[in-house]
DNA sequence: TCTAATTTGTGCGTATGTATG
DNA sequence: GCATACATACGCACAAATTAG
């Protein structure tokens, strides 16, 4: 049960509260439990009987253990005010985190220490921070978005400690997550707004494939594809004038401004000579414009269900749908 | 495995930096492993004690080898092309942040590490993520927010390491930073747009004490006093109806949309019924709403002004002004 | 519970060489 | 030539943590 690594740099015994914590955490020990004694766990883990006291002494005085002279030491309490700390890895650094970490802050207690990283897209930099924070935190919420080989990274976690968030992989498909289903959830709202849709001739997708996850793009096709639309995927908007009678998904919001700047400069009406549909509910994109129709994960909910899953030690697979809302710009 | 040359030109700290760096890279040392002693290392080498610290010291603040006191140094990371470790301490999540981050890493070296924490507006974390951290780092930029006592947490931080971002206050004087002066900038644009003002009866200032600097709010008096403007300080437009002929001064952005919104609801007209002062330029307030008036920082600027005095080893007290957009919303 | 050994952390003082103005 | 600042190096003393016996 109580596992000691010479080596390690953490001293002996905040090992030995850590792995009583786990185990109470895990469920392998329970309230009114016996522990072993101190002489065997010094023998067992050659140990000082010193050491072993300390840790006992520490977990006595937060409550979660008594001693009773003679007999030995009993769990006291399961409810653990651990310090849980929580790795926390994303992509970037921009406002559609600002949700999601909000409201995954707010549903955790107090006493959760979550620390954010950044990956940036490069999968050196993915790998490095999960190797050089592997043994330091008690979950592990990974954004891999769109990079390829994360799973060696991944794979030296503890399995049951980790959370794959908003992109998964099929090579990852053995561990919890909460995900967006791209390509299925594009097919499925552009369906909804077929006819809306088909009002214009053409449909025109800016992608990325630097930013963008493939699901959309591959959603994309096939929509096109069923409903035998013209379409075309487009890299950037600069330097170029809009379609008329074409109507543009734009998944960045630097593109977005970009866009609606040119159908003014254009002299176009949107939902008339031009149809847009933005990706990600940002706080402004109601009144943008006479409102802009987006497609959107909800991420406060994302991040809700996280924490809760977390907290509740479920292990599920949550697809996280999309929304669509139908405004104006459409 | 340390070999110092005595008549050579490198300081002997250095050498010491490179013996280690030499041994992660051949493998002979590798992570977890533990260090031999300061001692250790003084009486084989013929070494002062304090050389020998200097060198960890230095390869600690990397985060190449970590600590513990009582027990030795140990093997963190086997990266030993990371030579400049940040420790970043935000007050919140939120999309402002996104610039002025954004910014600051581009200007950097791809061999800085920048890690990111937050306080949220709590006094206790604050002071204790300073305390977990320090020593870990090269250098602490600071985002003490409108936090009354920061001045003990921060001044156990060694002084020339510091940087205070966005906010600083008066016992902070001593340290570098980037800040905004929220007092003079305010009556200075809002002196800027007083032909526009006048044309209103009253000017509201919507105000949270818990999230916006107090510099507002003094600016706000002394302008309208010097002025001689009718005005009031709100806390929540909740529940209330506008007041017509007023301008409304909005620093947050829920209740920018919140505001809008209420216009639309009341059938009034921005720039004639009611005025609007938004605070922190977003991409999208250029057009809603028919372009909504803005005083903001520059926050990529303080993110670029930041690497650059950190990366050029200057401490300044640089003001990052506000300026003055005017759109149709005033 | 007490003592002891080992190790890091910190503060203070001193000295030397080098670069700067 | 002189004054000053800075980096480097050394020595000493005490505090605090870890672990062992």
């Amino acid at each position: 049960m109580i596992h000691i690594k010479k080596e390690k740099g953490t001293p002996k015994y905040k090992q030995i509260i850590a792995s009583i914590e786990n185990a109470i955490l895990s469920g392998t020990l329970k309230k009114g439990d016996q522990l072993p004694s101190l002489n065997s766990i010094r023998d067992t883990n050659e140990l000082s009987r010193d050491t072993v006291l300390t840790a006992f002494n520490e977990l006595k005085s937060r409550g979660i253990i008594e001693s009773i002279v003679g007999k030995g030491y009993y769990i006291l309490s399961d409810d653990i005010h651990v310090h849980l700390k929580i790795f926390l890895l994303f992509d970037e650094f921009n406002s559609f985190k600002e949700d999601l970490y909000n409201a995954f802050i707010h549903e955790l207690d107090k006493n959760v220490r979550v620390d954010i990283y950044f990956h940036h897209f490069n999968e050196d930099m993915f790998s490095k921070l999960i190797s050089e924070n592997k043994g330091s935190y008690n979950y592990y919420v990974l954004m891999p978005a769109n990079l390829k080989n994360t799973h060696n990274a991944i794979n030296e976690l503890p399995n049951d400690k980790v959370y794959i968030l908003d992109q998964t992989h099929p090579e990852l498909s053995n561990y919890s997550s909460i995900y967006q289903n791209f390509e299925k959830d594009l097919i499925l709202n552009l369906t909804k707004a077929l006819s809306l849709i088909k009002k214009y001739s053409k449909i025109i997708l800016l992608f990325d494939e630097k930013k963008q996850p493939e699901g959309m793009l591959i959603g994309f096709h096939k929509f096109c594809k069923t409903n035998k639309i013209e379409n075309e995927v487009i890299h950037s908007l600069k330097n170029s004038i809009l379609d008329k009678n074409s109507v543009y998904i734009i998944p960045d919001d630097k593109n977005l401004l970009r866009f609606i700047k040119k159908v003014k400069e254009e002299s176009l009406i949107l939902s008339k000579n031009v149809g847009l549909i933005s990706y990600n509910e940002t706080l402004l994109k109601e009144i943008v414009a006479g409102g802009i129709t987006t497609i959107s994960t909800d991420f406060s909910a994302m991040g809700k269900q996280l924490a809760q899953m977390i907290l509740n030690k479920k292990h599920l697979k949550i697809e996280n749908t999309h929304n669509l809302i139908i405004r104006n710009s459409l």
